[in-house]
DNA sequence: GCTATATAAATACGATCGTATTGAAATGGA
DNA sequence: TCCATTTCAATACGATCGTATTTATATAGC
């Protein structure tokens, strides 16, 4: 009933592929190139994710999974909507410089195909679904998460550059826009 | 001297490439079904662009050149760091669906090759350059474009869906933040 | 120890990639 | 008219793509 023990980690070979997309670019990442920088042959690559399409939804599952870990951890145990937001930006706030290159790599191959792109909508649609737009402060919200956003993809693809200071100081100003020590919406 | 007369438009075939890239994803973009979309040979692509990264580095600049002329018009006589900055809202609150989309396509474009970065981060380097980030007002402004970023980004790459209204509404919050009516930075 | 099964490697295959080369068509100048 | 030149099409080429197929290896149950 049992095989053959498996050899093969497959989260060495996902870091492999972010690793290639990080330098080469999403159209450096072939299942050759993939098999090389994980020491494995491309057939094992083939055998663990069948398809290159399956490859990049593992990539962005995982680092999905791995980042909404992180925003719920800081949103702590108010899990409003706003606080959510507060999660998601102080989370990008204290994310590294490797976990800006895998954001940007997870992004590149996102969008290679857009059929992707449609999961990841909901996910971040649902950041935004519970903000009422017409009131201030919950808009307010939606611009520093937008600004969080904005900061964190443009560092990401190395489009802008900015101190730590620098960086540090702009998410504390979208924290205090998505309303930092006043947790409650006015409904 | 002068030889055949030159039948193929380069703008109809950026256009072309950009639709492919809007529709198919960056993946599709190749010389043969550009070649198709735009009604031309193959052959007849290469003859314009050379490379393939010549081709990607036309789409990027000739969209560069537009919205940089878009950001100077909507700034005015006025052409100070917040000015442009507030420019630069203006028109990411102006751009149409269309727009919106050809803006992904140049991303995702410019995220194939890390060398198309390089030049793309000076364009973005030089919007933030003019701020001074001790000063509030400057910071705040910093903070609107990144919103402004974050909301074009991820409205161009499909992440988002917000009505006309909610977008109006938020652009408007950034370009108060920018210091819209109060046009002196403090210095 | 044989077999079934899971795992991974080996190999092969058609398709498509980007580009190089060659040839044809259309112009201006001699 | 003949040639030089520009523009594009036709064709070909090696490389690489993703995947299918086949083969080898290591475990578990009988």
């Amino acid at each position: 009933m049992a095989g053959r023990p498996r050899s093969i980690d497959r989260d060495k070979v996902l870091d492999a592929a972010e690793g290639i997309v990080v330098e080469s670019g999403a159209a450096g990442l072939s299942f050759e190139a993939l098999a090389r920088a994980a020491g494995i042959t491309k057939s094992g690559v083939q055998y663990c994710f069948g398809t290159k399409e399956n490859l990049i939804r593992a990539m962005i599952e995982r680092w999905g999974n791995g980042f909404e870990a992180e925003v719920t951890a800081h949103a702590g145990a108010d899990q409003s909507p706003r606080a959510i937001i507060r999660g998601h930006l102080a989370a990008s706030r204290d994310s590294d410089e490797a976990e800006h290159s895998r954001s940007a790599a997870m992004m590149t191959a996102l969008l290679q195909s857009p059929d992707q792109v449609a999961s990841t909508r909901i996910w971040y649609t649902q950041r935004l679904a519970g903000l009422d737009m017409e009131n201030e402060a919950d808009r307010k919200a939606a611009l520093a998460f937008l600004a969080g956003e904005g900061a964190f993809l443009l560092k990401a693809f190395g489009l802008i550059d900015l101190t730590q200071a620098q960086w540090a100081a702009l998410f504390s100003d979208m924290l205090a826009l998505a309303g930092e020590g006043k947790d409650k919406a006015p409904l």
